[in-house]
DNA sequence: ATTGCCATATGGTCTAGTCCAAACTATTAT
DNA sequence: ATAATAGTTTGGACTAGACCATATGGCAAT
């Protein structure tokens, strides 16, 4: 009795050897559900309650209504290095695009002001960003950038690097930033637009940036699919 | 038709609004799934992915075989900070407890060894500890000491800070760490003692400690309840 | 070549149950 | 009082289907 296991935990283990074993290889599509409860004689239901536990371990993910496939190696990612996202992605040799999905003018919500420690009604600039590693879209990102800071910034370029435009067209340096790391579930914009299951779990990433005079200038939240990266800190003293 | 929601949508956000209006309080216990899918005429499956969804989210977590609970708000955790756990704690006004589970000696193996930098068989000391806040496990860490630095170390009390225990007994400052978080499951030691199922989203903070000769002396392997933490940390440049 | 349409494959969601194991509770025997 | 026991409640896991929405690819009309 000691051999025989919850048909769930079965097919679990023989899909993780197979990646493991790299008998599946990333990106690689699994058979369908369907399939894989013939293939297990279990219903599909198990089938996928035993692929949703492989997707949370972050070793496949899933394409809606296209199928599963083998999740890539993680990137590394560190948020405190100066380097651009571009620059760490190819480092790692991978392939890093990034898309403009759409740019509001607004004033800020009182969930934004409170971040960027505004007092009193303030136009700002959201920015939706998503991007790609190896064509597959693992981060979206949304800027909050406080307008009067940014004069005239629409018209610029806006899928490149947004440090180095603050600084080359506002002498903007970074002084400071803040991070909180959270692991929760994806809205509903953010969902669509990596092409996930609203309610699937996020890594969420909520930045604040100062700039040299030490005001805050601007917030980012990142939303990582959870499968797609470890974060990376080093932290040496100076003492 | 507009009106019309999915059957587990309906219930999200009804539990979501009860949680976030205060009327269902942290620690309080939902109704059990067979009462919920009799409120809401739905099968119990469709409560079980409702729920399955706001865990997720963060919002509540299981207890296995006792039923559903509203989860407190997250504590705030900066592991670049040089505050102890319980210091850290006890400054957002919540208690926390540490329980030592076990200590082995034994050869680190080749995934220990890896991160150890350690280049052949070399004994090291693994500590579990279970840690608690308000009375809830919410963080299991496994810390796996090289042997050789710490003489005689098994004879201290273990439940405490090891930091401390490092610098007055055997006079270890740290210089540098290194961390990695990963967004991942949790394996079945780890999900036992959290009273988790195997398998749960769960976020793993691998720590690396050098020492003030620049020497690795150990890692740590923590493993946080997903809903009870953000990682907060302060970037400031010394430009 | 392009466009529009349709069939198919696929995952998403759901119904209506069953059986099991562990946690808890109330009762009973000592 | 204490300990053993039996019943109840609870979530865990599973069966065996059903219908829906969308992504895709092939085909036909333009």
């Amino acid at each position: 009795m000691a051999i025989k296991k919850d048909a769930s935990k079965n097919i679990k283990e023989v899909l993780r050897d197979q990646i493991n074993g790299k008998l599946l290889l990333p990106l690689q599509k699994l058979p369908s559900e369907r399939e894989l409860s013939e293939l297990f004689s279990i219903t599909r239901i198990s089938v996928k309650s035993a692929l949703d536990s492989l997707e949370i371990e972050g070793l496949i993910y899933r394409e809606d209504r296209r199928g599963w496939f083998v999740s890539p190696p993680r990137v590394k990612y560190n948020p405190l290095s100066r380097c651009h996202f571009h620059q760490m992605i190819s480092e790692q040799e991978r392939i890093a695009e990034t898309q403009l999905l759409g740019v509001k003018s607004m004033m800020a919500p009182s969930s934004i002001a409170t971040i960027l420690a505004l007092s009193e009604l303030t136009p700002i600039h959201v920015l939706e960003r998503l991007r790609y590693i190896d064509g597959r879209a693992v981060l979206f990102v949304e800027n909050c950038l406080i307008s009067e800071f940014f004069p005239d910034i629409l018209s610029e370029n806006l899928a490149q690097s947004l440090t180095t435009l603050y600084e080359k067209k506002y002498g903007f340096k970074n002084s400071r930033s803040h991070f909180d790391f959270i692991p929760t579930s994806a809205p509903e914009h953010v969902a669509h637009a990596l092409n996930i299951r609203p309610g699937q779990q996020i890594l969420k990433i909520c930045r604040v940036n100062y700039n040299q005079h030490h005001q805050i200038i601007d917030c980012e939240f990142e939303y990582w699919r959870p499968d797609a990266v470890i974060i990376s800190i080093d932290n040496r003293e100076s003492f």
